[in-house]
RNA sequence: GGAGGGAUGGCUGAGCGGUUGAAAGCGCUGGUUUCGAAAACCAGUUGGGGAGAAAUCUUCACGCGAGUUCGAAUCUCGCUCCCUCCGCCA
């Protein structure tokens, strides 16, 4: 949610923003809507100081035994006045939020202006391309032979885009979160978090993703619960409504958990293997901090996320989003895009992104300063990183000629050792 | 799922329907005192909205939402959460 502020202070801009994030939230009604609301509000403060004033003057009167029934009949005009005031500033304040609700969060200045990913900017390219003396296979076709992964009888459990890991399959899955977890909270500082996977629909509007997104979750309609489509939600949700101390920023939190999403509207869009599919694991990175330090946090956020791919020799390139590839809540996002030759394409295992402070006020984070003020604070999160992808990666980037998959050195002791997987 | 109890400021905990934004204690902050500290004493110590250049004024909030009333932390109803017991269960 944006400071309405800056919205009576530049709607303009505002409206560029919304263009300019492919959003379609019509702004014209908004100035006029909350003027009126602040004219009814001040209305209604004046005649609620009459009858604060009043009451205690009724009080007086009767305390000393006196007449005050042409007082009260007086009063109940004026509460009456106060009752009609408060269900029209009531419905005022409900369609000003609706409409709140659903802009979008400024882009940061150094953010590139664009309408689709063709116009994200590649910062940099890491890791060595390898050298292959045969056509790398994709790991649909390596995890069957292997019998590591197995579409087919995911499809028939739950359908599909779904995947079952199998014997050293489920094995590497759990040796690569276990890594990451155990690289983000011994060498990064990060606070292990293991959250619900259902969140109610304040977690989920406060974050953003509702009510923008609701088509893409799963929910639960006799409790009007969601399962989390990224632990993003549940664990900035952690200090909602809550006055943090300015000790306790920065706070860095991490969280394996599952994801679920619909991906309504995606169809037929890199689907094939575990490309993108509707439950997957991810190890997410998020910060609470001070609003100052926010640009430099998304750096070394950024590469706390990129040290995973480095320690498992991975080729991956960054992405600087556009303003039509940034989400809705983000203020600034850079991609992490690990290569797969199989696929042969770069793909995506993690967006680090700056919400400065759009999410603390859905949720109603804030900090108290040295000087005891209130202030929002400003949340960040990314993946550190997204198991599928990454798991494509592995298995196509280490796979050998005789169809057998290398082991990641930093993944060997998570896996008993094991160092080439092999058909079993 | 059934029965009962509860939800008040950072914490503990009072609160006849009418100067209670809220007693008291603790904690915290500042001051006095001290060579310094402790103790003692004094003062301060919730958040949001609105008006104002500011001082300041005003309004809202005692889990959430409705209702009764001239007036609600206090009464009524619904909901949520927490605790105890019973049932069911990984």
């Amino acid at each position: 949610m944006l400071d309405i502020n800056i919205i009576r202070d530049d709607i303009e801009k505002v409206k560029q923003t919304v263009i300019n994030k492919n959003e379609k939230t019509n702004l014209d009604s908004l100035l006029e809507l909350d003027s009126k609301r602040k004219s009814l509000l001040i209305e209604c403060d004046d005649l609620r100081n009459t009858r604060n004033i009043t009451s205690k003057k009724i009080s007086e009167l009767k305390s000393k035994k006196e007449d005050a029934s042409d007082v009260i009949k007086e009063m109940k005009g004026v509460s009456d006045n106060i009752k009609q005031l408060e269900v029209d500033i009531k419905a005022l304040t409900d369609e000003l939020d609706s409409i709140l609700l659903k802009i979008p969060n400024i882009p940061a200045s150094d953010v590139p202006v664009g309408k689709d990913e063709t116009s994200n900017e590649i910062i940099k390219e890491c890791g060595e391309k390898r050298d292959y003396s045969f056509t790398p296979l994709p790991h649909w076709d390596i995890g069957k032979t292997l019998d590591i992964l197995d579409f087919e009888r995911a499809a028939k459990i739950t359908g599909a885009g779904f995947t079952l890991y199998k014997g050293a399959g489920a094995r590497l899955e759990r040796a690569l979160y276990n890594f990451m977890l155990d690289l983000h909270t011994q060498e990064h500082g990060y606070t292990e978090i293991f959250p619900p996977y259902l969140v109610n629909r304040a977690s989920m509007t406060g974050t953003g993703q509702l009510p923008k997104l609701e088509e893409d979750m799963y929910r639960i309609p006799e409790d009007d619960l969601f399962l989390i489509p990224t632990a993003e939600v549940p664990v900035t949700n952690i200090h909602s409504n809550e006055i943090m101390s300015v000790t306790d920023l920065p706070t860095y939190y991490t969280a394996f958990t599952a994801c679920f999403r619909r991906e309504a509207g995606s169809h037929g869009k890199d689907t094939r293997g575990m490309l993108r599919v509707h439950q997957f694991n991810k190890v997410e990175l998020v910060k609470f901090v001070r609003p100052e330090t926010s640009y430099d946090e998304l750096e070394s956020l950024l590469s706390v996320s990129e040290k995973v791919l480095q320690l498992l020799g991975l080729q991956y390139r960054v992405l600087k989003l556009c303003t039509g590839d940034l989400s809705f809540a983000a203020a600034k996002c850079y991609d992490i895009e690990v290569w797969s030759p199989g696929v042969d394409k770069f793909l995506e295992v993690s967006s680090c992104s700056n919400f400065e402070d759009f999410q603390a006020r859905r949720s109603n984070i804030r900090f108290r300063d040295d000087e005891g003020k209130v202030h929002h604070v400003h949340t960040l999160n990314g993946s550190g990183v997204a198991l599928p992808r990454t798991m494509i990666a592995i298995i196509e980037n280490y796979q050998r000629e005789d169809g057998t998959v290398d082991v990641p050195e930093v993944l060997r002791p998570y896996m008993n050792g094991l160092e080439v997987i092999k058909k079993s």
